[in-house]
DNA sequence: GACATATAGTTAGTTATGCAACTAATTCAA
DNA sequence: TTGAATTAGTTGCATAACTAACTATATGTC
């Protein structure tokens, strides 16, 4: 028998994560407390545009583990507020470059330092070694799951 | 400088539970699938009651990590699919106990072992040991958000 | 070139989430 | 015992999630 047989008690929390969402909450608390108005999920398409600008939508549905229509909503919602717009490819029209504006750029070093700051206070008396192990396995289930 | 300071890259992936939503996503098709019409988050309240019947709504608050509102609707929507009921308590009328039906008695073995099933599928190539660090580590980051 | 297939993105419908404001029942204190 | 504060639960609103079905563009094969 693999020695990960599971007990029932544990099954739980993995499988709502509740680490994650209370760590999301709490940076959404955080933007809130900071009048930035972005939801969290808005704030996980910008940065991965701020890795790298002029993603298409499906390469963001990659890049944020969300389907088609998720995106596509977020797009919307972005491009409301003016963070990011829609630019048609010029090679292949049916892609969607997402680019970001002027104004996406400004709440970058605003909200990367708080996110960096609840990060590192959700991890407080964490170790190095213990992020790795954990890092490592969320990248074993995802690939289990592929 | 505590040995957690956390790289960029590394970020996000702590901030979206990538892990957690994959495996409950897999579970819901699983559900499907074989038929079953729940939901993952109305199945997480009934693995509570699962372990104990009658909880209070607040206490499955408390044991799901969600809020009031939240609990309110899944509640209501277990209610219509007959899988719970609500009880006024007796001793105090603010509070609903809700208890399990037999139908949902019966969804319980099948479900449980998809669970155990797809739990495992996910942690294949992980060990007991990293598993502990992993559930040590949610634990504390709760508790630091706390 | 024409038709089948694949890919990018959108729309519609149901469910869930978070917040804020609300009602009703209970407790505590003057 | 009355009136303030607390607690349990509900409702309304905006955003987001997944599925399925849809349009439009591109590719590939005969």
């Amino acid at each position: 028998m693999s020695g990960n047989q599971f007990k029932r008690g544990e099954l739980y929390s993995f499988i709502t994560g509740l680490a994650s969402t209370a760590i999301a909450r709490r940076l959404q608390k955080n933007f809130k407390q900071h009048d930035i108005d972005i939801t969290i999920e808005q704030w996980s398409v910008l940065y991965h545009l701020w890795k790298q600008d002029g993603l298409s939508q499906q390469e963001l549905c990659s890049a944020t583990f969300r389907d088609k229509p998720s995106i596509t909503r977020l797009v919307d919602n972005l491009e409301k507020l003016q963070l990011v717009k829609r630019v048609a490819s010029h090679t292949d029209r049916r892609i969607n470059l997402i680019y970001l504006t002027d104004k996406a750029a400004l709440l970058r070093d605003q909200t990367m330092d708080m996110a960096n700051r609840t990060l590192n206070e959700a991890l407080t008396g964490v170790t190095a070694d213990e992020i790795a192990v954990c890092k490592s396995v969320l990248q074993r289930v995802y690939d289990n799951l592929k």
